[in-house]
DNA sequence: TTCGGACTTAACGATTTTTTAACTGTTGCA
DNA sequence: TGCAACAGTTAAAAAATCGTTAAGTCCGAA
């Protein structure tokens, strides 16, 4: 089985553009262009995360997570917000609607979907035991043998890509355009410190080089 | 591991259409909008299957398909060609350059889809399980009756090849075009050197020499 | 504004990978 | 047998890549 995603946007283009990217991932993908739509959806496709847009007419966003957040078979489904910068005020509405996590737009592909990724993944396992290390992308920590460790962002971004697919190389240029972006460019060590850095924090082990290819994690 | 599929069209919207029905069916999918490219991709993505459009702007289906039946890595790589009707008549053109299927343009989607399946044959695993050796792309592993053993670039890039077809042998000049490229020059011994590290790490016997045409993988 | 952490850069050192080159076997055949 | 062609082996050089350190810059919080 694997993981049902609602899609809640108003505009029709983003629920293909991201639909298709979740699907290529191997989810299970519903969508509603609007609150109410979301919550009757919601209430029969029971996902496991629900992707929602804040701004949309009729019922907004908030709304419609209250809603959603009233009915208990909904109990587990996280729900992750979609919003336009300018509007980090309205955060603490959406935490107090029952957000799990904010996903800024304009959407950048692939940030959202190493989110959605380390969402599920903490849904799965929702102590994140039996992994070595263990990422909490709400509260934007790590934690390894029970110690919680402070990481700025460059590198819990960094880490939080490399974990959330252990085993599987990233090359270099697949950490830039995840991490860095695109249009950014950066020296060649730049990531070989942060990549020091994190395993200062972590241990070496986790952590492995493969010459002339790239980086991977291990638990 | 999935079949991969490289599919090649120059018309965005017709490439989005069918990936997100390959990718919703499991396949791992690889796009080109033009024949340059798709050869290019193909040497790197080794496709077990190529939907190969005829009519597109500068180098035509035909021509690209020549182009990838010399590369000895794509050997065992099918490919289909998109065709309008009315050109039948250069299916004639199509089957000599190498084509394993004719697909008819205007494309019908469930048409396509069940003759992609034929082709690959689905739920054949290619990924090789069973078998003395296993190479795992996504993690940069070769695997040997379960110990992961390590393997520098070039190293798995010759296994690589060697591997994805078993018993056939490899002339030293397709290795050298297939893992060097066709303007590195090196010389003679490098190959040598390069089989002898594998056959330290895999063992001798999967690994045979013939004299006088080149080397061939063995289970 | 000043301070401190985050991020980046650049220089250099270290390591690993890749190639070369010299030498040694092997094979087939005149 | 002895030659010629080809492949195997080895050590070491060369190249590529990564790691480390010590700055410098930037930016936000106090």
């Amino acid at each position: 089985m694997s993981y049902r995603i609602l899609l809640v946007d108003d505009e029709p283009d983003i629920i293909e553009f991201i639909s298709y990217n979740l699907i290529k991932e191997g989810f299970e993908v519903g969508h509603a262009t609007n609150g109410a739509d979301a919550v009757a959806k919601a209430a029969q496709f029971l996902p496991h995360l629900v992707l929602l847009d804040v701004m949309m007419p009729g019922m907004d966003g908030y709304r419609a997570c209250r809603l959603m957040r009233e009915n208990p078979a909904l109990d587990q489904t996280l729900v992750a917000f979609l919003t336009a910068r300018g509007e980090d005020e309205s955060q603490i509405e959406g935490f107090e609607a029952g957000a799990d996590d904010y996903i800024p737009k304009p959407i950048k592909i692939k940030v959202l979907m190493s989110r959605v990724r380390a969402l599920l993944k903490r849904g799965e396992d929702p102590s994140g035991e039996g992994r070595a290390v263990q990422i909490d992308r709400t509260r934007h920590t790590v934690a390894k043998d029970g110690q919680e460790i402070a990481m700025p962002r460059k590198e819990f971004n960094l880490l939080e890509l490399l974990h959330a697919q252990p085993g599987r190389v990233f090359s270099r240029e697949e950490i830039f355009s995840s991490v860095w972006g695109d249009d950014v460019v950066v020296g060649d060590r730049t990531i070989d410190v942060h990549i020091r850095k994190l395993r200062e924090k972590i241990g070496e082990r986790h952590i492995v080089t493969i010459k002339g290819v790239g980086y991977k994690y291990e638990d």
